[in-house]
DNA sequence: ACTCGCGGGACCGCCCGTTCAT
DNA sequence: ATGAACGGGCGGTCCCGCGAGT
């Protein structure tokens, strides 16, 4: 009686599964990771809450669940695409760029998730916390690779401390947010680009004399 | 029989109400300062629920308190010093170095209030928010002035924005919060140094005859 | 090997709330609406707290549903059989005699609900006064329209004011429940019937040739 | 150096007593004499919660001086003057027409104090109760041997019942209450004016053939 | 296999009346 | 008459699990 379900199309119960995890990052941005009340979430789904428990075995799994979408996607908008320009400062400069754009625009408002949930698990320890870590430390290497390849393509100076350019940059990202969300400032995005413009510049290798 | 209270020393209530503040900081410093709870709050002070509740009218007032005494620290352990190193560059540096110190050292571990509270009310309006508003805002003026004397004092070249120069300022203490805090990076320190080192450096008149 | 539930057999959930509702209105009938604590009453039903307080969002909500649930046993005790009776002195006097029996015995006690939920909200604004007002006037011109009938039929007077009529009315169940229960009065009820009976009589048209 | 306290005048300590007295009848009038809060009073006292208990054992005891005050208040404003009446009917009228005006105007707005406190005491054992019933039933008393005297003065037909007069006088009382306060009838005064005509006249001897 | 109805237990912020030393 | 503290209770929300229904 029941047509078999086609290979590769998600079951019922997967395309569940899915949309609770998008409203759960949703509510994520907004309440913060942990913030995010099962109660709420199923009535903002149209679900009981058992119902949508039975999905995860827990709350944390949950959020677990979530924060691997978020990886899923900043890999999607940010890393790829920048992985498809030139080596060295072209490639830099997009990571750059497509981490702004991902921090103004979250899908559902402003905000960098990650940002958000650094702070909240950063005296949280757990599963999630340590999966946040690692995934920073994917981020910043992803970074240290790219600077180390604009070394070696003599954009930037040898000289260049890839870790501290990384760091650099993760502050720029933290204060964009910052003034952004928090103190409202309209021209925070255009002072993140000018503190980025000055990190590369400050490591760019002068073209001559 | 009593002795009589001396002069300028806190009655009993204000030195409870002192202590449950300075534990509720400690607290917030852990887990964030929505996340204090006057039960735990109160039975890690000896307190009961209700004895504590009576010294605050309500939550909020309590956490406003907290945030007040958070102020007022930051105020005595990073602002007053700096001001009193002579103006121009020293005292930028002195504004910028003391802020490290107390983001390396809030007085119950690492971390800077300012920067967890940031994080946690960047989308919880209120009147907590408002106050922590108001407070960062008058910090980025301080680093302004002081931004604004060096150029003055032919310290720093006329081009430099102080604006900006405070939105960079806070990134490095914002990453160095990240770096520390989240992925336990112990040479954070050195990397905020570096960091405000390259944006003083940036910003100098270079010496010439 | 598990029952169906037959048609129209309230569902598990249903029977509870019924349960719930029912046990409120007695306690209400002896603490007053407001006085009904969630706590005392799960307890009183061997529920959790969090158990009862699933079945209504609020403890207005359920105060609502006691109101509503005393309204209908009120109409269905009192109003449907007096209509059932022909219309004129008849009727009139079975709404009163109804009425008396209803504050006689209330399912659990002596008592009317309605009165004494009067008192108790006729200063205290919101939903539940609101549904009181609404439901007293509705008794109010119930009455109304049966003396209007009887006049018409001419069983009382043309002079007899039919809103005046139900004013009285209700003064004399409301004396009875105060003598019968705040003085213990014993032969409160037939001072009832003797003033109901004084009520009517003073109403009636004189049969003369 | 102190003034020595002149006869006959309160002592500070006594005026204080009376006026957390006078400001607690304010309140019950408004929310019930259960309803009263000592924090509440206190503070709108402006005095402190524990300086306002220490001149009473216990809330109850607060209650029953309030309830007190009441009675005196009653005596002085409903029952002395009408004993200033000639015996007989304008007595039995002096007495419902002074009730009624104490219903309209208890010094803080409308309702008598006794209808409600008897609603919020019928099922709440206690001292206080116990007072309540005691006053309640001198003040019918009083109904009582009032109807009995006009009785005696071939005012009232020797087969009133001065006990079903006085159960019908309250229940006017307590009409006029329920159409006033709860359902906002503007006319309740008027009505109650004419049940209590309607209630005299019938008792009413008729003066001739 | 999935979803729901129903319920539990812990905890939350808040407010109550009360006590005691000062 | 006060300030400080207490114990208990309030309505409300949380995450979670059992048993049954489709």
């Amino acid at each position: 009686m029941s047509e078999p379900r086609p290979r590769d199309r998600p079951t019922k119960g997967e395309a569940t599964r899915g949309s609770i995890i998008e409203m759960a990052l949703a509510h994520a941005l907004e309440v913060g990771l942990e913030g995010v009340s099962l109660g709420v979430l199923a009535s903002s789904l149209g679900l009981s809450k058992s119902g949508l428990f039975a999905h995860f075995k827990s709350k944390e799994a949950l959020q677990l669940a979530v924060l691997e979408e978020a990886i899923q996607r900043f890999a999607e908008r940010v890393i790829v695409p920048a992985l498809a320009r030139p080596r060295g400062e072209p490639r830099v400069r997009a990571l750059l760029e497509n981490k702004l754009a991902w921090s103004i625009d979250n899908g559902h408002g402003s905000g960098c998730f990650f940002a958000a949930a650094a702070a909240e698990y950063d005296d949280r320890p757990g599963a999630i916390r340590d999966r946040l870590v690692e995934s920073e430390q994917e981020w910043l290497g992803t970074i240290r690779r790219a600077v180390e390849l604009a070394i070696r393509e003599r954009h930037f100076r040898p000289t260049v401390d890839p870790a501290q350019f990384a760091f650099e940059a993760e502050g720029v990202g933290l204060s964009f947010q910052h003034a952004s969300k928090l103190l409202g400032d309209r021209g925070a995005a255009e002072r993140a680009r000018r503190a980025a413009e000055r990190l590369i510049e400050d490591a760019r290798l002068p073209r001559r004399g």
